[in-house]
DNA sequence: TGATAATTGTTATGGACCATATCAAATATC
DNA sequence: GATATTTGATATGGTCCATAACAATTATCA
């Protein structure tokens, strides 16, 4: 047995327990009360950022980008010439962490690392041409494909609102 | 080299980089514009759940509960009598996964898994007398400790709207 | 009824993501 | 010029998430 490690193993898994009726007998299967739960903003939040990003991959199968690569792109995009730790800090990665994600944009000749004749050490990075061009087709299927579907859902004007209240709790909290 | 298995190993670390200067000769490292990434819905949702997850577990740090479990114990208060497959489902979780929560949970004697009378392929999930004390202050440390310094930031009719559109995205995006 | 299918909790396992320690090369500091 | 710091990289371990498989039990239905 390999209890998960965070999990103090309680023994073999049935030892002394006890046998009692529940009160679904045949009954069938009625939804769980969430109670407190739908109140709770961190559960809610999570709920919402997975639905989100399960939709932003499906809308990017075609170009196989993930959340975090697309960031990356996106980021380089606007601040070429910046070196690894400055791209990875900013989306809050951590340097080792960076490098595969980096090995895989430059190996698909999306990125590349440059190294900088000022400070030998470190890596230039920017996006090739091929990158900026499968950018480009990302933002178009972002914007048809994911935003859309979230301005059917949300007023324009709430939707502006929703951005604003989580960059604050991002920046703020 | 054991690169990720996503990333398509791409050769030996320094293969053919070209070398260029920078325009950061000995500048002090401004930071990077965050561009169209600040109006990514998806981006900003992961950044604030970070830091609301972050927070949380801080505030619970006496008790040691995570998000998680808090999320359980939450459920099982108000829908005690429910089966282990009933309580993941509800909460997201996969069964195989919620068998080592449970059995943390458990072992702290906060949970108790009942064998059903009814049905004896399942587990009858209850809140030992511990577990509803722990709950117990563990509801008054979010209010007083993550709660409070979610209102400092937002006003309550924010709170309630952000709240509102979250369980629109997650419920029906 | 009895053979077969489905369900429940569980284990095993692998992948993705995150965090820390460490290293060589290059640079900064004093 | 000796020492400390920074950069990219590797190794490694932890946590979470997903799938397959299994024994025990229950449901299905011929």
């Amino acid at each position: 047995m390999t209890v998960s490690k965070t999990a103090e193993k309680s023994g073999d898994a049935a030892k002394g327990r006890k046998d009692v009726g529940d009160a679904q007998i045949h009954g069938h299967a009625e939804a769980l009360q969430l109670g407190e739960l739908s109140e709770q903003l961190g559960y809610v939040l999570k709920r919402a950022q997975l639905k989100v990003f399960e939709n932003f991959i499906r809308c990017m199968a075609s170009l196989q980008l993930t959340p975090a690569q697309f960031s990356v792109l996106l980021l380089v995009e606007k601040n070429p010439g910046r070196n690894q730790t400055e791209v990875a800090s900013t989306l809050g990665i951590l340097r080792p962490n960076f490098v595969a994600l980096l090995d895989n944009l430059e190996s698909r000749d999306l990125c590349a690392r440059i190294r900088s004749t000022n400070d030998r050490r470190s890596h230039i990075l920017v996006l090739t041409d091929k990158g900026k061009a499968v950018l480009s087709r990302a933002k178009k299927l972002v914007a048809t494909k994911h935003e859309s579907r979230l301005n059917e859902l949300l007023e324009p004007a709430n939707r502006e609102a929703l951005l604003q209240m989580l960059s604050k709790i991002a920046n703020e909290f």
